[in-house]
DNA sequence: AGCCAGTATCAGGAATACATAATTATAGCG
DNA sequence: CGCTATAATTATGTATTCCTGATACTGGCT
């Protein structure tokens, strides 16, 4: 029997699952503070706000859960996952390692449109500082870091990096809290941009590391702070 | 043959709740290969195997998906995520990663008592290499990985480190495939341990990530044979 | 014979219904 | 008056049912 499947050929059409929508509806609302931290989940109360049955939303949360978004005590609901400091600091300590790896592939991978184009970026990121706009900078940091990632032709570490930024974002925007942290911030990036350009994987790797540190104490301090009060 | 371990005793009723238990069933069931790569997963089916109903088991697929074990497509239903050798090769550039960032961590944080017990099973690596014991090395190679990695003392990275090698453990098996590699796998043990006990991070790093780097290209080589079969 | 259309069947997705554990309220007792 | 035990209530966990989209089959057509 002669089984070619000529038909086959399917558009990526999106079909999203309910569960899944509501995934990320979750995961949004928990990301923007709308569900604050320790927040319990009311099951029915959030179907009937959703318009949606307790079968998908379960679904979801499991996902969630598996996120680390979420945590679920058997037969006690589901509540917003907290983030203690010391698991703050944990995630990182991790996601710093993870951006060197980025960092140290990148400086080999990387094209010269990429570098083009985070070199415009880096500039960009530098008028930003200049004028005070603490709010776009603060984006186009983010966005910075993300295109580092892609560099390392690695997704599988690119859509981790993406999960675990989500569980530390709650208290990542503490990071440039202070004035002088952010000027730093700003030459840690472009010495980070010369090694990329220099393809000096280790270099980069080991900027990108301090970087990545030197943010994750400033925010795991004011975590702290701001737990203590 | 049939016989469903998912027996849930009232008497011995632990806090898990059904899904979970679903969730590390259907688990095992694909890292031991009973559920083999690209295996359709019929929920009906499953279910009157586990004998239980699909809410938990469609719960539990949603949260093996999430940890990259199985994959769904809307409408299509699940089925065992297939690994292909271009996603393993970035699985182990990921794991090599994180257990180098691991080993530095290691290096600068380990206990005393700590280093002696990883010692130890160093000995007796090296005495199962010998006596060409390769089931037991394989298990012992794999705990010694796990010390090391809990040596971080980064609990978010230890079980994340244990996520992605349960996705990549269908193929890490292959790494030892030829005895060439065998010796030098042991060797990079040895002096791993001697960088980890001088407490030198970084030179600890370097060996742990060409140690991985090494295993994870053998593996890809004898995936990629595999397949072409 | 091969191909396309329409239909039948089936599996997955979502909603509802039911069961059970946890919490809270209440009543009886000390 | 307070404490404890028990009942009522509520929310979670699980099963069942309904619905919808996908796949397979059949029959008519070129």
């Amino acid at each position: 029997m002669t089984t070619s499947n000529l038909t086959r050929k399917k558009t990526s059409m999106k079909r999203r699952s309910l569960h899944e929508e509501i995934s990320d509806h979750l995961r949004s609302m928990i990301i923007e503070g709308e569900l604050p931290e320790g927040e319990r989940i009311d099951e029915s109360a959030l179907c009937e706000q959703l318009e949606i049955s307790r079968t998908p939303l379960r679904e979801a949360l499991k996902v969630l859960h598996s996120e680390g978004l979420v945590s679920i005590e058997p037969n006690r609901g589901a509540r917003v996952a907290v983030l203690t400091p010391e698991e703050f600091a944990e995630l990182f300590e991790l996601i710093g390692g993870l951006e060197r790896m980025a960092a140290e592939l990148a400086a080999s991978r990387a094209t010269d449109s990429e570098l083009k184009k985070l070199a415009q970026m880096q500039t960009r990121l530098e008028s930003l500082y200049s004028a005070g706009d603490r709010h776009n900078y603060f984006e186009l940091n983010q966005d910075i870091h993300r295109m580092i990632i892609a560099m390392s032709r690695n997704s599988t570490l690119t859509s981790l990096h993406e999960q675990l930024l989500m569980r530390a974002s709650r208290g990542r925007y503490m990071a440039i809290g202070t004035e002088d942290r952010w000027e730093e911030s700003v030459q840690e990036h472009q010495t980070l941009l010369d090694a990329l350009q220099a393809k000096d994987s280790v270099k980069a790797g080991e900027i990108m590391l301090e970087h990545v540190r030197h943010t994750g104490d400033c925010a795991v301090n004011a975590l702290k702070l701001r737990k203590a009060v």
